[in-house]
DNA sequence: GCTGCCGCCCGTACAGTGTAAGCGTACAGC
DNA sequence: GCTGTACGCTTACACTGTACGGGCGGCAGC
């Protein structure tokens, strides 16, 4: 965790904060209640019971505060969310530096995704949060990931829509195997199959034994196992985009 | 006041679903209210509003009833959605049935990968309900296309294991792109870039030159250039697995 | 006919949500 | 001292999901 609050004191969440009031009588105002320090209480409590737990009162609760107090800090439940997807991408975890060789760009390459892979899976709720917003929640934290993923693949060798395409592609993948994991995850813990109807134990035999493997697969393997397969292909686009010696980047974008 | 349903509210209404007790001359019941007209005024709040916007009581107002009335035919709101996901899953275009050639299968294969991503986005609320619920919801409408990915996969030579592993790769993919896209879209028509800072013009060269390509692209065309990616990468997994003096251990085949 | 009965629907109520509006108080500058 | 301002609190309103109880209509038995 690169951005991990170095205070770190709680180990208790909702009523710890103590009035605080009684600290110093210096020129400090009493007890700061920070945008960050309420942002951070919202991703624990997103991160340890899930969105919908995510609410104002709650925040509020956590922080030591009522909830109305908090919109002297934000203006409202969505700029609230819009800091903790920028919280969360603030702590993304930027690979080293790349060598120049193919090899070392490929691997570079995959340790982005990687990256993007572990910030979204450490708070899996920021993904229906980017999927609910979209477009509108651009922070440069969030943008800065993208851009060096981006400038990754231009480096190489694909031509500008040939990056995009292929950021669109991988992008996609990262996101939806998280999609998938954790919608599992929650799944498995949430209470062993309350709905009531299992499933027929002869219909489907297919998914039954699929789900075996799953369930017996390493999810990081199963991952790398697919991320490769893009990356080598991005390999081979790449090369057939750089086919003309020097002149890298331009042209050559429709297959 | 209980049998006056025609001075009843009727004024704005959701859509006023149909008069339910014209007539009333025969043995019919009064307009059954069954758990499948409410899951459809569901489905239908949800496309066209949102999730957020599928509430008990809006939905009993799309069906001329009040919130608890629903109670006799769903359990609690997360039934109705199941009955949701259900209900959007029945839908699902299963293509024809495949020749046995190995092209046959392949374009088989992309064909339910189009069904799946058809389905969902005609419906990109499901998503996040998918991924909410995870493994509780799995109806037979919701298994039976995942059986025949599968069973598509096997025929196409795959082992069980590595059938299961290219169903999470592809389904991730498949999950992920709508993710993606439908996230852009809402956004788009969200109520142009409401939030306020704009991305800094300079910055972030990479990401404003993409965004452009991203938008003049056909989204079909570009989830294609993944999706064909992939295939073809089955397909020679396939042809390794299925050659028995070649040893699948290079790598990625079996680990 | 009448009398129960029972499935369906409604009204009310309660705890919880986001947030608009106004009040109280502690500190800054004078 | 006084005053303005920043910040937190209280109250209030329109919503949410749903527990509870009551009423209405069509049925079986007689």
């Amino acid at each position: 965790m690169g951005a991990a609050p170095s205070v770190n004191l709680a180990s208790e969440t909702e009523m710890t904060e103590d009035p605080t009031h009684t600290a110093a009588g210096g020129p400090g105002a009493r007890a700061p209640l920070t945008r960050e320090r309420i942002v951070e209480a919202a991703v624990r409590l997103m991160d340890e019971e899930g969105l919908a737990a995510v609410t104002m009162r709650r925040v509020g609760r956590a922080v030591g505060v009522e909830a109305m107090s908090l919109y002297h800090h934000v203006r409202d439940k969505d700029d609230l969310l819009d800091g903790v997807v920028d919280h969360v991408m603030r702590g993304f975890p930027f690979p080293a530096e790349p060598g120049p060789s193919s090899e070392d760009l490929a691997a570079y390459g995959r340790a982005v995704a990687h990256a993007w892979r572990r910030t979204l899976r450490a708070h899996p709720a920021v993904v229906e949060l980017l999927a609910r917003r979209g477009r509108s929640a651009r922070s440069a934290a969030l943008l800065r990931p993208v851009e060096v993923a981006l400038w990754t693949l231009r480096r190489m060798g694909l031509s500008p829509p040939d990056a995009a395409r292929a950021f669109h592609v991988i992008g996609s993948y990262v996101m939806g195997s998280v999609v998938l994991e954790t919608g599992r995850i929650s799944a498995a813990e949430g209470g062993g199959g309350a709905t009531g109807h299992d499933l027929p134990p002869d219909a489907f035999p297919q998914v039954l034994e699929a789900l075996s493997y799953l369930d017996a697969d390493d999810p990081d393997e199963r991952f790398d196992f697919g991320l490769d397969l893009m990356i080598e292909a991005i390999r081979t686009l790449a090369g057939r985009s750089r086919e003309p010696e020097r002149d890298v980047g331009t042209s050559n974008a429709t297959r």
